[in-house]
This record gives C-alpha cells, structure tokens and sequence, in this order.
DNA sequence: ACGACAAGGATTTTT
DNA sequence: TCCTTGTCGT
C-alpha cells in the first residue's frame, strides 16, 4: 500500500516537493513560488501521513477559504479513499475555531448557539455604540472605529489592554479618537451580552481559551498530531499565535505559503510571520519549490525581475523549464476607452490567430470602478464576459433578511438580526420604539429580547397598540424556536419564510428587481436543502443550527460549473490570486491608480502594491499584456495620469513596447488636453449608442438582461455570477423547485409543526451490492464499492464518477441503480 | 414611517 | 459618475 503510494510521490512530484511532502522530523516551512504545486504538495503530503499510519482525526489541515479547504479535502479522497479522508480536521480558520468554541463555549461566556455578525452587522453595533455614548460620528467614523477594533482584536489585544497601552493612547489622541478604547470596551460587552462573536472573535477567544485553560490547550495540542497551514503569508499575528499554542509542544507543524504573493495586509495579515518562522521554531525545515509549471521562461523572468526591487522578501530563485514565449507586451493608449479597444481586439485577434477561447483571457484591475469600459467594449463587440465582484450572494439584503430571521430563532439575543426584521416585513415598529428597547435593555443589562418578550419586568414605555405589535412578534419568533427542536433546517427555513411575512412582501414584486430577488430566496431555500440532504446522507443533524454555523461563515454559493461557457474573465487582481490563464491582461498600470495612491509613503505598502503586480504577472500562462491610459474618466471628470513606475521595475529584456507609441514617464504629452473634448463627447456618443444597443443580441452576450439589472440596480453580478448563472437556469417564477415547495407549503397544516419525512429514496436500496453501478440524484454516476451495516443503518461507499468517494446512508440516499455490475 | 432629494465620499475583501 | 447616507416633508 505505501509502496504504491511512494511510487505516486516519485512519478508525479519532483525531487524537493518529495523532500517537502516526506518531511516529518519537526517544524517546516515550504516556500512555494508561484505554479509551482503548493496545493499539490500540501495534498500528498497530508495523504503521506496517513498513509504512514497518522490518524485523520489528530491531522489538522487549516485554509483561508472553504473552497481551497473543500478542494484539497476532494484531493486528498482521490489519493487515500473518502472513507480516512473525511476524519481529517481539514476547514478554514474560521470554521475550525468555531467548532472548537462551540464545544467549549461554556469556559468563555459563551452558549454554544452564539451566532456570527459579519462586517455590516460589526459595523452597525459599533455605529450603534458611538451614539450611544454622545460621540460624533463624524469624527468616530464607524467604519474606520471598526478598523481599529478589528486591529486590535487580530493583534491580541483585548480592551483593557488596549485602555491602558500607552502608545496606542497617544497614536488614538493623535488621530483625534481618544475614546476608541472605551468603544471598544463596550463593543466587546454588547457581544457577549448578545451571545455574538464577530469574525476577529472567533480568532481571539480561540487564543483566551488556549491561554486561560491549560487543560484544554493540552487536550488539543496532544489531539493534534501535525498541524498544516496553507496560504501562510496572509496570517495575521492571532492566526500565527494560536498555531504556536497548539504546535510549540510536539513541534510537527508545516506552513505553506510565499511571501511574494503576500497582498491581504489591509486585512490584518502580517509578512513577518512567514519571514520569521524559521526563527520562530529554530530547527525548522525550510523548502524551497521554485520550478514553476505554469508560465513561459520570459514571463517567469519578467516576474523575478520586478519583485527584486522588495528588500524584505526570502531570497528564491523561481525558474520554468516551458518555452520561452513572446515578451510582455506594454500599451499605451490614449484614453480609457481605447484602453479597453486595444485589449478587445487583442482578444479577438488572438482567437482568431490562436484559436483561443474566450475563456482562455483574463482582464485584471486593481479597483473594481475599472470594470465598466470593458464591460462596455466587450459587449459592443458582442464577446462573453463574466464580472467577479461586488455584492456575495450572502450579502444581498433579500438573503440577509432570511438568515437573520434564523439567526433569530438560533439565539434570539443576537441584537443585530433582531433590529433587522423586527420591522421587516413593516409592522409598525418604528425607530423610536426600537430605541426604547435599546434603552430598556441596556439600562437593565439584558438582551432586546429579554425586554420584548417580558415588558412588564424591564418597563417598556410604550403604548397598547405598540404592546400587541410586539407581543405579535414575539409570538412569531417563540413559534420558530419551538419548531428549531422538530423540524430540519429546510422546513423550518421555508416556514420562517411563509410565516414571517417574507414571502407576501417579496413574491408580489413582479418588477425585474423583484423576481431576481425572489430568485435569491428560492437558491436560498436550494441551498438550504441542499445541506440537509447533504448531511443526512452522512448521518450527520439538520437543524437550523447547524446550517447557520456552515452558512455564516460562507461567502459565497458553489460555483456552478455545469453551464460554464466560455467567457472572457474580469476581476480584481486580489479575486485573481490562485489562479492562472493562458492570456492575461492588466490593465490601468498608472500612477495613482496602481500602485493605489494610498501607499503613501510607506514603504511597506509600496512593496505589498508591488507583490500584487507580481502576482499579477503570474497569472499569465502564455501571454501578458500590460497597459496604462494617458486620460481616464474618474469621478465625474477626465483626469490625466502617467505610467505606473511598475513598467520600471521589470527588466526590459521582457517587455515589448507598443509600437505606435513609445511611453515617456515625464509629463502627459499635451495632445491630450487638447482631445479632453474630444473625448468627452466620444465617451456620450459611445454611452449612447450602448444603450441602443443594450438588448440586442442577447444570447450572445456576455451578461443576460437578469446580470445586467443586477448591476443596474446595484446587487451586483459579484462573485455571484455562478449564481446569476443559476439563476438563469432556473425555471420560470410560478413553478417552483419541487424540493422546496413554497407555494404548495401554503397549503400545509402549518398549525400542527411535524417531523418532516427525509426525502424519499427512488425505491427499495435493500438490493444494493457492492459492484452495481449508480446514478446519484446530485453525485452522479457512480461504483458501489462496499455495503455494510443492516437495517436503518446500512451504509454503502460509492465511488463517484466525478465528484470522488462517498459514503451514503441508504435510508436517505436518492439514487437510481443503473445496472448490477 | 416612508419617499424624495441633497451631500459627500470613493482600494483591495479569503472569514 | 454612481452609490450610500442623512434630512426633510408629508
């Protein structure tokens, strides 16, 4: 068995991934520099250890997204089976931490039903706050406020400390915002008043918890065998300490990452962390994969060159072994607008030369505001587009709305999911009577809650009609709780949906606003089936609970890629790290824009600015073109700018000037003031004449009418347009998803709340034997590879054509048997 | 309590 | 320009 395994590792890794993966003797740090098989390594090297007789449950494997945690988990299957695979401790920081506080909330001051305020819900309690205390919120910006406090919380530093920090009191006086701590302080108390933990809390009582409890430090410091970490440049000093508490003692500890591709600072993540483990565990092993197999010679070189200019980095040296390909290519054009005619008719004459597809280019930018010309030329010339970006499907507010209504019913402490509806639907609670509430409840210490659902005792000074308001929803929330014990998350969702009243005020708006709105709740309401039967397949529970802790710590909805076409790709560079393409343009290489002039002067910031064009050079398998606008419109008016001295930094041996036009890097010539007008009324005329055309050729076209209103209506394609392509592929509204019968469910005895019947399986499984061949309702086709157990709890392991080993529980599995064989 | 209008602000965003 | 936020009037 590990013979074949170690075969595998010597056909399919080179000499020092092998080293890397082998590597079990203490303390690691893998340097992978960009295409050159990080996730690769970390993959085999978790499936080495089993196969070396580590246990799954004592591996813990910690990621920056689900989706990186769920690929690697989909890899690692492949490599050892489903069945070792799925013991793994294997999420995001996030998700992990979280499930260890729930299990040890008490020890904190916690239920282990606390629910999670994202950035707005944070935001709008901090806001909340500054009022309350008199302060302006002018000067105390919530936003920024918000900032501090996150800081604070990813260094480790709890309020009192805070308080009584000399230099972060003169740093706050300085910036005329003394009293920060005290909002911190009573930020940090309305939280826990609420039973709430915001994102940075679920790093920081992490940390409490390990430092406060010896004993339970131990416990999962001895649990955790090895310790792997992905994407380690982009930790912040909380992430790196709570490592160190779980690792220092047996010292098995592997960090991936590179330090060149380090661009989440603004988010607290913290460089040093990776320039300094070495020191950190001072016997560490420190690997080095620097074959890239994803981009040609000059593009690897042109990459190399430019991130010389960082002095703080680990020397490497990133080499590729493929052809070495044509120079980066620099445009220069006049405008915005031609900036993006230049990159569409690259796109077109690289199809037409290379028999490209259009899902073979990338168009990266570093501020999303850029997105529009290109949108706009790409869809005169008719080519496919898909926008990343905006507003995540969680985010939109129809969404929003619906989960806070679960959160509600899961802790209905939570202050922020209960400001949210308790006036939503409208039923005439108003802004003074919430502030009453707030009052009352903070003048008694409890939660809003507590104060609506017993007036009497906390003297809520409201009249008889405002009374029966209440008393009505209370009555609707206490129905919600009582049902949390009986009913799965998909029925209780659908119920809160009906009965709250969600589903008169939505699904009467026939508008295009309001049917893709009512389209968000329906992929809501999919989603949530979609985890119940997910879990009762795996015998896991379904309650509404449990779908809100996976659901508050998403983003973003699967992609969905069954009706992927070929489309050109718009995004962020920041959205674009990870992944790769055969042609990549970037795009808007201007000073103050990129870098963003809000580097300033610090150096520190110049260099993560310059790690951001590095990794978007790296992006390019095969071509890369870079351009920069001598004018562009922003804000209202055209503005003029020069090259970005990023075109400086790469070596020209790599790069290839636009021939019509050389670049200066002194003043904009002044052909350009005199075509401002010119341009102007080039920019209407072209406005115009797209919105003429807007409709026209539909299919054709990149965005559907739904994506177009999403963002003419300001809910954004986002990252979101895998859902919009979801949505798209939706039926018609009226008839609506069988599983999730909303309208039909009016139907329902909603009086008498039942256990719902698990979905019925297509028929008898009973016959079910090892070697049949499968269609899975959601898995697809398949292999039964073994039946055991009996009765309620026959359990049969099935490879899956595509989507890898599973294990269902028969009882609830839906599927079809194809043949016996 | 809600719609209409004005003013101001405007990176990047894995959780 | 375009989006969010706040104020004002009904």
């Amino acid at each position: 068995m590990i013979k074949d395994f170690l075969k595998r590792i010597e056909e399919e890794l080179n000499e020092e991934q092998r080293r890397a993966v082998c590597y079990d003797k203490g303390p690691s740090l893998v340097i992978a520099g960009a295409g050159s098989g990080k996730t690769r390594v970390l993959t085999y090297k978790i499936a080495y250890l089993l196969e070396r007789g580590w246990k799954p449950w004592n591996i813990l494997a910690l990621t920056f997204t689900n989706k990186a945690a769920r690929e690697m988990k989909e890899r690692i299957a492949r490599l050892v089976g489903h069945e070792l695979a799925s013991g793994l401790w294997m999420g995001t920081f996030h998700s992990v931490f979280s499930r260890i506080l729930r299990k040890e909330a008490d020890k904190i001051g916690f239920s282990s039903h606390f629910t999670i305020y994202d950035q707005a819900d944070s935001r709008n309690l901090i806001k909340t706050v500054i009022r309350e205390m008199g302060l302006d919120d002018k000067t105390y910006k919530p936003a920024s406020i918000a900032a501090h406090i996150s800081n604070a919380k990813n260094r480790l530093i709890l309020p009192e400390a805070y308080l009584s920090d000399n230099a972060v009191r003169m740093a706050d006086q300085a910036a005329k915002i003394p009293m920060t701590g005290e909002i911190y302080l009573r930020y940090m108390s309305r939280l826990q008043q609420a039973d709430v933990m915001d994102f940075d809390d679920l790093l920081l009582y992490t940390y409490i918890l390990l430092k406060e409890h010896p004993e339970v430090c131990e416990r999962y410091a001895d649990k955790f065998d090895f310790v792997l970490v992905d994407e380690y440049q982009d930790t912040n000093y909380a992430q790196h300490c709570i490592i160190w508490e779980l690792t220092h003692k047996q010292q098995q500890v592997c960090v991936v990452g590179d330090d060149a591709q380090s661009i989440y600072s603004f988010r607290g993540a913290n460089i040093d962390n990776i320039l300094n483990f070495t020191q950190k565990y001072n016997n560490a092993k420190l690997f080095k994969l620097e074959q890239n197999y994803r981009s040609t010679k000059t593009i690897v070189s042109a990459a190399n060159s430019l991130i010389s200019h960082n002095d703080r980095q680990i020397p490497k040296d990133v080499f590729s072994d493929k052809e070495k390909g044509s120079p980066l290519h620099v445009y220069s054009a006049y405008s915005d607008i031609e900036e993006a005619e230049i990159v569409v008719n690259q796109i077109a004459a690289l199809r037409r030369k290379e028999k490209m597809e259009y899902d073979d280019f990338a168009i990266l930018y570093r501020t999303n505001a850029q997105s529009r010309t290109f949108e706009e030329a790409l869809r005169k010339r008719g080519m496919p587009y898909r926008i990343y970006g905006g507003l995540s499907f969680y985010q939109r507010k129809e969404i929003k709305d619906v989960i806070a209504y679960c959160r509600l019913t899961v802790n209905p402490h939570d202050e922020e999911a209960f400001k949210r509806v308790v006036n939503y639907p409208a039923r005439g609670i108003g802004q003074t009577t919430v502030d009453k509430i707030v009052s009352a409840a903070s003048t008694d210490g409890v939660s809003l809650w507590e104060v609506v659902s017993r007036p009497e005792e906390h003297s809520l000074p409201v009249n008889k009609g405002t009374m029966g308001k209440l008393k009505s929803f209370t009555d609707i929330i206490s129905g919600f709780i009582e049902k949390t014990e009986l009913m799965d998350a998909a029925f209780l969702t659908q119920e809160i949906i009906r009965e709250s009243g969600i589903m008169r005020e939505i699904f009467q708006d026939m508008s295009p606003e309001g049917m893709s709105r009512q389209e968000n709740v329906q992929e809501l309401l999919n989603g949530v089936q979609e985890f119940v039967s997910r879990r009762l397949e795996e015998g896991q529970s379904t309650g509404l609970s449990d779908f809100l802790q996976e659901v508050s710590l998403l983003s973003d909805l699967d992609e969905d890629e069954s009706d992927e076409q070929h489309k050109v790709t718009l995004m962020t560079i920041h959205s674009a790290k990870g992944l790769e393409f055969p042609v990549v343009f970037i795009v808007g290489m201007e000073e103050n824009l990129f870098p963003s002039p809000m580097v300033g002067n610090s150096q520190r910031a110049l260099e993560e600015e310059r790690r951001l064009f590095y990794v978007a050079i790296t992006r390019a398998e095969r071509y890369c073109y870079l351009s920069f606008a001598r004018s562009r419109y922003r804000f209202g008016k055209t503005e003029f700018s020069n090259p970005s001295r990023f075109l400086q930094d790469i070596d020209p041996r790599y790069v290839e000037m636009d021939a019509q036009d050389g670049f200066s890097f002194g003043q904009t010539r002044r052909r350009n003031f005199a075509s401002e007008r010119v341009q102007t009324e080039l920019r209407s005329s072209l406005s115009s004449v797209s919105k003429l055309c807007k409709y026209e050729d539909e299919d054709d076209y990149g965005t559907s009418y739904r994506e177009r209103h999403h963002r003419a209506y300001g809910e954004g394609v986002g990252t979101s347009s895998p859902i919009v392509a979801k949505i798209s592929g939706l039926k018609p509204l009226g008839s609506v998803n069988r599983q999730v019968p909303i309208r039909d469910a009016k139907h329902d005895d909603t009086g008498h709340p039942v256990v719902p019947s698990p979905p019925s399986s297509t028929g008898d499984n009973s016959e079910l034997r090892a070697g049949m061949r499968i269609e899975h309702e959601r898995f697809g086709m398949g292999v039964v590879k073994a039946v055991e157990g009996s009765g309620e709890n026959t359990k049969a392991t099935v490879e899956f054509q595509n989507t890898g080993t599973k294990q269902l529980l028969l009882r609830f599995a839906r599927f079809k048997i194809m043949s016996a064989e």
